[in-house]
DNA sequence: TACTATTTAATTTTT
DNA sequence: TTAAATAGTA
């Protein structure tokens, strides 16, 4: 056999984990190490050379973009298509066994999935219905106990309410809700993977049918699995099984959705004699930008440890700005864009990366200003549009009549005089006999409305059985647009005034082109409708359309993970906002807020700009805030700071110390005052500086105290108490 | 039922 | 500041 092209062009430590025995391997991939490289080859290695049968291997990733990427690239690799071969996310296997397996799961052969705002619909319905107040607050903390709950694989029995009767609270309302979605054959993204797990769990027959089956596991950005999912792996690994994972854990930035790092640990002694295979060198970076990224993250205690290296030139020095606040951090940033465009360069190799997505409103006003394309990333995907998920709904219902979170999307939608009050009838109907709302409809509509409601909730009643007798047999696009005909949503959608009612028709006939290009898995024992209804909850689809645009991209450093560009802009670098406020009370969070930062540098392939304002409006108020920490943590020699701007008259002292000064102790800045400095006094109580001015002994401060107002007051008079 | 005023809170996001 | 959700009004 022919290694040479599975092997070709890989380096020691990536050859060493591709052609790792039949064993459990453990391969920590730092960022730009050609992780998914390694993962490839390993495929092709043990199809190839091994000779497993692409029949045997299970991939699995968190992302469908990852998942078709892994697909294409081993199929490139050995030049022929791998049908066999199971890829997928989480998600999507989970899916998969679950439609293979629906009986032994428990569920409904046509059950469907609900995504977060389908959930969180449904847990403000129960709420609502059980006379619970919610002050919009309450249904989110429920949806996420809930979540949070079926990550750790826990269903309501298994939890104890501690005494607390909060928690026993929300334990009923999990159970609940629980009995809502089975009784409507729904699942939600968590419950995917839980029933995928118990499903195997409690069938030894099925257990040992897929054991024997995927004799290989390769797992890809194994730091971020839950508890739930590393569980499914270890039970679909049993003792024979072979898993190949790969992962950072110095890129695990996701703890806050039930992540955990500590598997990269627990996987080592939960298959002992698992081989470890580190990927240092880096092929993306600069030396400069790697030596800066790893001087961070040894701040963190509970690494692996890994020192990311390359071969490459040292390339420039990072820069560094402050700036006086957001606009000038956004016109520093805009003018250097325009440079490297000036330069011949493409607009789409430039990012700007920040903490959070409100931050993107400054850059991005002074994008267009600067007439420069842009494209930001997040935000709405195509199939959680309002109008997409409406056509979904009544073609959901066409399927499954028992789909309450369907049913009360578009029951009055288009208007047609079910209002709230039958609504609330139907509900209250549905939980006392414990059925569905299209079975409350019928029973109600035939006894307690009056005439005129009756009426209203048979003829929508009757619209989706006709919806399903007429499309019955029908192509799947064809009935697609049968039913947004039928659901007369865009006569609906006419009446909005503006571009908005016009963009939304055109995404409904957008649905019908993606039904028409949608190709149904023959293989998969569902119909093509439910199957599509499947993929648009698991697949939103893309963020915007104008991808392949030539344009500057803007993003959080959360959805730049896992992308590089050759000129990086990190922007409001400032304690509170990165690391952010909420973070910063437990060293945990903070150290995560560190791997976030990590991230953000390794995304940088040529040239780093960390910018941060000294004063920065945030919620409509001006705050004065320090650089990040995490500046501080690059050695100065890799470090260039930018300071072109005259001098500002006031404020004297920035709230980022120049290089000099940071070097010499803080008591040359008089008593360590700073911009933003919280400080007590005797008389006013707390405040914070917001201005300074003189020196020595006529030195003044200007401080906003909580309760007494803003005051000028005179250090040496004073007697601040710093804080 | 639809529109307008008021209130409230404010990371990160994939499936 | 501003976006979203609710309460109040026509």
């Amino acid at each position: 056999m022919d290694v040479t092209p599975i092997l070709d062009g890989l380096n020691d430590a990536q050859r060493q984990a591709v052609t790792s025995p039949p064993e459990p391997a453990l391969i920590i991939a730092g960022a730009g190490s050609g992780k998914t490289r390694v993962l490839v080859h390993r495929a092709a290695w043990l199809i190839d050379v091994e000779g497993i049968s692409p029949q045997s291997l299970l991939a699995v990733t968190f992302t469908n973009k990852a998942a078709a990427e892994m697909r294409g690239r081993i199929e490139s690799l050995l030049q022929l298509p791998v049908k066999h071969l199971w890829i997928g996310t989480f998600h999507g296997l989970a899916h998969r066994m679950l439609r293979r397996h629906w009986r032994e799961a428990g569920l409904p052969q046509n059950f469907q999935i609900i995504d977060s705002d389908d959930q969180l619909r449904l847990i403000k319905r129960l709420l609502k219905s059980l006379e619970i107040d919610d002050s919009l607050r309450v249904p989110k903390e429920v949806q996420w106990f809930i979540n949070a709950q079926k990550d750790e694989g826990l269903r309501p029995k298994h939890i104890d309410d501690d005494g607390d009767p909060n928690r026993r609270q929300l334990i009923s309302l999990y159970q609940s809700y629980e009995e809502i979605c089975q009784r409507g054959g729904l699942v939600d993204f968590a419950e995917l993977l839980l029933r995928a797990h118990e499903v195997l769990r409690d069938n030894a027959e099925l257990l040992q049918h897929y054991r024997r089956r995927f004799q290989h596991l390769l797992v890809d950005e194994f730091q971020d699995t839950n508890a739930i999912q590393y569980a499914w792996l270890r039970l679909l690994a049993g003792d024979k099984g072979i898993p190949f994972v790969v992962g950072d854990d110095d890129q695990s930035i996701y703890r806050w959705r039930g992540a955990r790092v500590e598997h990269i640990h627990r996987f080592q002694k939960d298959f002992p004699g698992t081989n470890i295979v580190k990927l240092e060198q880096n092929y993306r970076s600069t030396e400069t930008i790697l030596n800066a990224a790893n001087a961070v993250i040894e701040n963190n205690s509970s690494r692996m440890g890994k020192k990311l290296w390359t071969d490459g030139a040292t390339g420039e020095a990072i820069k560094v700005y402050s700036a006086y606040n957001e606009r000038d951090e956004a016109d520093f940033v805009i003018g250097r864009l325009r440079d490297w465009i000036n330069q011949g360069n493409v607009r789409a190799d430039a990012a700007i990366l920040y903490r959070s997505n409100a931050q993107s409103r400054v850059l991005e006003e002074g994008l267009v200003n600067a007439r420069i394309p842009y494209r930001v990333y997040g935000g709405l995907r195509f199939f959680e549009r309002a109008e997409i998920k409406d056509a979904l709904a009544y073609l959901r219902l066409t399927s499954n009549r028992n789909d309450d979170s369907s049913f009360e999307r578009v029951v009055n939608k288009p208007t047609r005089g079910i209002g709230a009050r039958t609504v609330e009838m139907m509900r209250a109907y549905a939980r006392a006999n414990a059925c569905s709302m299209w079975r409350a409809a019928g029973a109600i509509a035939s006894d307690d409305l009056n005439g005129r409601a009756a009426n209203a909730v048979n003829t929508f009643m009757s619209l989706i059985e006709r919806m399903a007798r007429e499309t019955d047999g029908m192509d799947l696009h064809n009935k697609v647009d049968h039913v947004i005909h039928l659901s007369t949503l865009i006569e609906f959608f006419e009446k909005d005034k503006g571009e908005k009612g016009e963009t939304r028709i055109e995404n409904l006939a957008e649905l019908v082109s993606a039904a028409k290009s949608f190709e149904p898995d023959p293989a998969e024992e569902m119909s093509p409708l439910d199957e599509f209804l499947s993929h648009a909850a698991l697949e939103a689809g893309e963020g915007q359309a104008d991808a392949w645009e030539d344009c500057v991209q803007l993003m959080t450093m959360h959805s730049a993970k896992g992308l590089e560009f050759p000129l990086v802009f990190m922007c409001g670098m400032e304690d509170g906002l990165f690391p952010h406020q909420r973070s910063l009370a437990d060293p945990q969070g903070l150290e995560e807020e560190r791997r976030l930062c990590y991230v953000g540098i390794t995304r940088a392939m040529q040239s780093l700009y960390i910018t941060h304002a000294e004063q920065r409006r945030l919620h409509g108020m001006d705050n004065f805030s320090q650089a990040s920490r995490f500046i501080a943590e690059i050695p100065d020699d890799y470090i260039e700071e930018i300071r072109p701007r005259v001098q500002v008259a006031r404020p004297m002292y920035s709230s980022r110390p120049t290089q000099r000064q940071r070097s010499a102790t803080s008591s040359d800045n008089e008593l360590g005052i700073r911009l933003g400095q919280q400080v007590r006094h005797k008389k006013f109580g707390d405040g914070v500086i917001l201005n300074y001015e003189g020196q020595g002994a006529h030195a003044r401060v200007e401080v906003n105290f909580e309760s007494a107002g803003t005051k000028w007051l005179v250090l040496s008079y004073a007697n601040l108490e710093l804080m």
